[in-house]
DNA sequence: CACTATTTGTCCGTATGTATG
DNA sequence: TCATACATACGGACAAATAGT
């Protein structure tokens, strides 16, 4: 048994689940790419061989064999008869995007780096628990917004909000191109202050549909509440991000 | 057409992937269930017909049919002939603690105001991935645990940490008085820094039963990387969290 | 009381995919 | 490569329970 195969049964033993409706061959296949993407298995190493795979994940010979086609069907390995199979993918470690920290002003550096894609922009009178958190009434319009941000036209959040601030000459492109707290902020509002509350909900439908997953899909959910210089509430940021592809990462100091 | 198949079908069409391994009646069972669990659909509410999914997800309605009947097999739905499936399971948001701020130290408040449970205590080997993050061989023990903290005798997380650090004189007890990292300071560890990452993940089954919770229910999760003095991890935290009843709060403030 | 439409329950036959030895 | 067993998925047909006209 060599290093490679060592090295991935340490890692996955019993990730192979027989009772799964997923295929073996499918869950075996799906295991060895996440290893060759993430760089667990090093570009040009040997593979675990058919005999190997089959033995130490206790699945028969075609099954691992059929997982090692589908790589090679990717071009994610190559393989030679009597030599063996390789890895042929180069992993080069990109930065995810985990980007936010304590800071208010750091939740903008993300904007620079994502897209963001307005789907609705409309002044309205917001729903009375809305009103009620900016505590105007519920006849006041206000800038009420749809947005899913992107990465390499992967959308991965959600958001819909409510702004007190903006007046109606705000147009999508402008919001495409610059944060909207900026642009909050060029308009004479400056936020001092904000809370957010981190929880995890399942996926509604027109989230879902945006972000193209399933309906009741695990999501990671922030709702931010943005206030003022004078302490009253400026902003009310409802957003939900699939948790494959966005993580909320911070750093904690102690004194 | 109802509403509930409305809401599930209107932005979906196309969310069940016929060219996937994993079988379409799991993946209309898998979304269906989620929606149950995550509250989209409401407790005595009636399913869409077989007929009706067959149609509008362009299945058979054997597919339908087997995605109900594995619902009903675990008592998520009742099926009764003639009149319907009706959603059997109700999705309560009962009252939420949200104790936590941006700092360390306030980690350890809400330790006074719940109840742990030591549910396991173990030196055991680290899997492969615990050992590299704290850079040790995987032949060295780590204390393992695996606990649940309640409020008011309903559990809200689950917790399973390994640590180095402790010595085999710790005990349950001790760890159901006082906070984790408290000893951990006692025995002369002390914690300079931390990184957290907050997600969202389906309950898995351990911790499914621990928190009284249906597998698959939509988890906040965090995992915790704490470091000492001397820049050396010395725990390992993997959190999840009942969104029902815990949420992450925090304030921001800009400079 | 039929009559009808809807919905679940049960059955058939067939084709294809999965997994084993 | 082959033979075998089982699961998946389709279309269709009919029976039985329910509800409304």
């Amino acid at each position: 048994m060599d290093a490679t195969l060592t090295l991935l049964s340490k890692y996955h033993h019993g990730v192979l689940d027989p009772g799964s409706p997923t295929p073996l061959y499918h869950q075996l296949y799906s295991m060895l790419r996440d290893c060759i993407l993430g760089g667990v298995l090093e570009d040009g190493s040997r593979m675990p061989s058919e005999k190997e795979l089959s033995t130490t994940f206790k699945v028969s010979r075609i099954t691992a064999r059929r997982a090692l086609d589908d790589l090679a069907a990717e071009n994610l390995v190559a393989r030679q008869r009597g030599r063996g199979t390789f890895v042929n993918y180069h992993y080069h470690p990109e930065l995810l995007n985990a980007p936010l920290t304590g800071a208010l002003e750091s939740l903008e550096h993300m904007g620079r780096e994502t897209k963001i894609k307005v789907l609705s922009l409309r002044f309205i009178r917001p729903p009375a628990n809305i009103a009620d958190e900016f505590g105007i009434s519920d006849e006041q319009p206000l800038c009420h917004m749809v947005r899913i941000r992107s990465n390499r036209d992967l959308p991965f959040a959600y958001y819909e909000s409510w702004t007190l601030g903006f007046d109606r000459s705000i147009r999508k492109q402008s919001l495409e191109k610059s944060p909207r707290l900026e642009l909050l902020r060029k308009s004479g509002v400056k936020i001092a202050r904000a809370e957010q509350t981190l929880s995890a909900e399942a996926a509604f439908p027109p989230a879902a549909g945006a972000l193209g997953i399933m309906p009741g899909k695990p999501l990671l959910k922030l709702i931010r509440r943005s206030f003022g210089e004078d302490g009253k509430q400026v902003d009310h940021l409802n957003a939900v991000y699939n948790p494959d592809r966005f993580q909320y990462r911070m750093s904690l100091t102690l004194k």
